[in-house]
DNA sequence: TTGTAAGCGTTATCAG
DNA sequence: CTGATAACGCTTACAA
């Protein structure tokens, strides 16, 4: 690899020259910079990330710790962040598998010198806590924290608010026996939508009975087995408020070939608004969970606080969900496949028509639906 | 931040020893290590990662470029890459949103001096060219490139024979008007997928009509429209072959709504086999892509290279792909839903039950699926 | 406008 | 076993 120090011998001016040469407008005549840059093409030369920043202390990079790194959410919040990150002029280390704090830990240290802070998605307790020890002199958001102020600032779904509002909906189509498949034990997006649940329920003068209440991990298997037991209940409910989208698939698998129709027979809905909810059928009413606008959030956040220099003001953002009718509730509403409206927020994606997979080609299609 | 100075002097040792004492088994006396390390845990040191790669040259990091971050596909190849890499002691350092050459070649470049190598998923012709460019003393592979071997090592998926045997086995159903719609042009897999299916119509003496190839983009809405087109062609298709999965589903979504039933009157298959596949009514019939294999490979192939030193042979690896038979193809074959059992390949996830969002649980579900 | 030289935080070499 | 000290590749006063 070349150095500095080639493109200066070989320039025939000294490294310092080199350096101006790269760090934009200082002081060089534009002839000295053009012969630099000449010469620096030539033999392949470009600034060593690491050398430059040990001596700036800046690294521009925003290190991002996740749990793990799967699904359409995960990779929406990465997007918001990267894309956020990127027209910040920053680039993000990702690391991901960190579910438990040791991890956590451990990948924060081996970042260090390598980014000017953390986004960390810390669903566990003790892992938040180990961040926020860890994080003096460091500059870290949390996402979506099981507690929600620690020393740290935070931003988090509405997921109480999204379940209370899907479940107050299925009320007023005049459900009265409302089961629910709930997330794995120890989640906190499981648990607020299960408050969210029985709240509703609890306001609307309906008792929330845990029989109601079907064990669930988030799989559509899990979802699928779920239909065996909610058919089993007495009285039989007459809606199902799954704790996400991709449990509502197979909860609806499963009911379909139980033969029983819906929503006539069974109302359900989700929770996540993924991307093939509107082509489900009948098309899934859920509550939409912006993960792009999260991401992009935190990095917002983020950035706010690096400028302003300290770690600032705890205080938790939180991100709105949105109440997304469609058919499977039974709520009248015939419109679909739904329109791609001009929506306000995130940039849209760019050059996606040509990207290599399976994955959609353009933002709007996933991020303009149809809100209610 | 502590530096290795500031532990010395409150150690009352030499820089030389504290660096030791965190370097593992250099010759250090247990004694003066434990000290050592009592005193960076109490001002809370850590070596800092870019200055030791610095005087290493080593950075026991591989960078990876996608074109871009979303959905189920690229987040199964990045789960594959990190698991593997962590396995061997390396780190992964993601930039996504390069599609142009171009953006590609800034990414490359500032992340030199922060990695090994990189691992580059180049759908484009141009791109994957700049690449080999630029990995001069940088060890690059190639995911899923347009150029099978342009210098570099490169890991391919088998998109023409996935599509060659979805589309026999449509054809030994009886088929023999078969529609397809394609993905988005310049698109790698989508160009392959559509001449192995060509190439199956062809072997069995069908004249493949590019009337019969329906323009789509790989999204389900792309999907959803291109019914409108297959119903009104003449002699209607009794089967069409999606280039993907999502475009299935925005197909089978149309079609139900417009009465046909499936598979009697129309045979649907898909490509990738996402997670709800068979959890689709009917459930669907595809081609399994291992995206995680893609990924593992391309670091196991990356450490090689590596570890020998040399950017190597450039022999093409092409991973295979499974068809999946389930029921959207008309083909006898009831079981559902698809059963877990124990699957050769990659480690399964760890603490997925307990990770925060709309993702699958565990592994098994997504990995094991029955194939044909 | 350009050059010299002192760091940035480590590791590695070579003495002790 | 431990301690000086010279790199590593770069930026940035300070001088010229």
């Amino acid at each position: 690899m070349a150095t500095i120090r080639d493109v200066a011998r070989l320039a025939g001016v000294s490294i310092a020259t080199v350096s101006r040469a790269f760090n934009g407008s200082s002081r060089v005549s534009d002839e000295t910079r053009r012969h630099v840059h000449d010469v620096a093409a030539r033999i392949g030369y470009w600034p060593n990330t690491a050398a430059r920043s040990l001596t700036t202390s800046r690294t521009l990079t925003i290190g991002v710790l996740l749990p793990d790194l799967y699904g359409e959410f995960f990779s929406e919040v990465i997007r918001g962040i990267d894309q956020t990150a990127r027209a910040e002029g920053y680039q993000i280390l990702v690391s991901s598998s960190h579910a438990d704090a040791e991890t956590l830990v451990t990948a924060t240290r081996s970042m260090r010198g390598l980014v000017d802070g953390i986004i960390v998605m810390a669903p566990h307790e003790g892992a938040s806590r180990a961040v926020t020890q860890i994080s003096e002199n460091f500059i870290a958001v949390l996402l979506n924290p099981r507690v929600a102020a620690e020393g740290c600032p935070s931003i988090s779904i509405a997921n109480y608010d999204g379940a209370y509002a899907v479940v107050t909906h299925l009320l007023k189509q005049g459900h009265r026996v409302i089961a629910t498949v709930k997330g794995p034990a120890g989640n906190v997006d499981a648990e607020e939508r299960l408050r969210g649940y029985r709240a509703a329920l609890r306001d609307a003068g309906v008792d929330p009975s845990t029989r109601w209440e079907i064990p669930g991990d988030f799989t559509e298997s899990s979802g699928h087995w779920s239909a065996r037991q909610i058919l089993r209940l007495n009285p039989r409910p007459t809606a199902v408020a799954a704790a996400n989208d991709y449990m509502a698939v197979g909860l609806m698998s499963a009911l379909r070939d139980a033969g029983i129709r819906m929503p006539e027979e069974m109302a359900v809905t989700g929770f996540d608004d993924i991307a093939i909810a509107q082509f489900l059928s009948p098309p899934l009413t859920t509550v939409h969970v912006d993960a792009y606008g999260l991401g992009e959030r935190a990095v917002r956040r983020w950035l706010a606080l690096s400028r302003s220099g300290e770690n600032g003001t705890q205080a938790g953002d939180i991100v709105p969900t949105q109440l997304v009718v469609r058919r499977s509730c039974g709520a009248p509403r015939p419109q679909e496949p739904e329109a791609p409206p001009a929506e306000e927020g995130a940039p849209s994606r760019t050059a996606h028509a040509q990207t290599s997979r399976g994955e959609r080609a353009d933002s709007d299609v996933r991020r303009g639906r149809n809100r209610m």
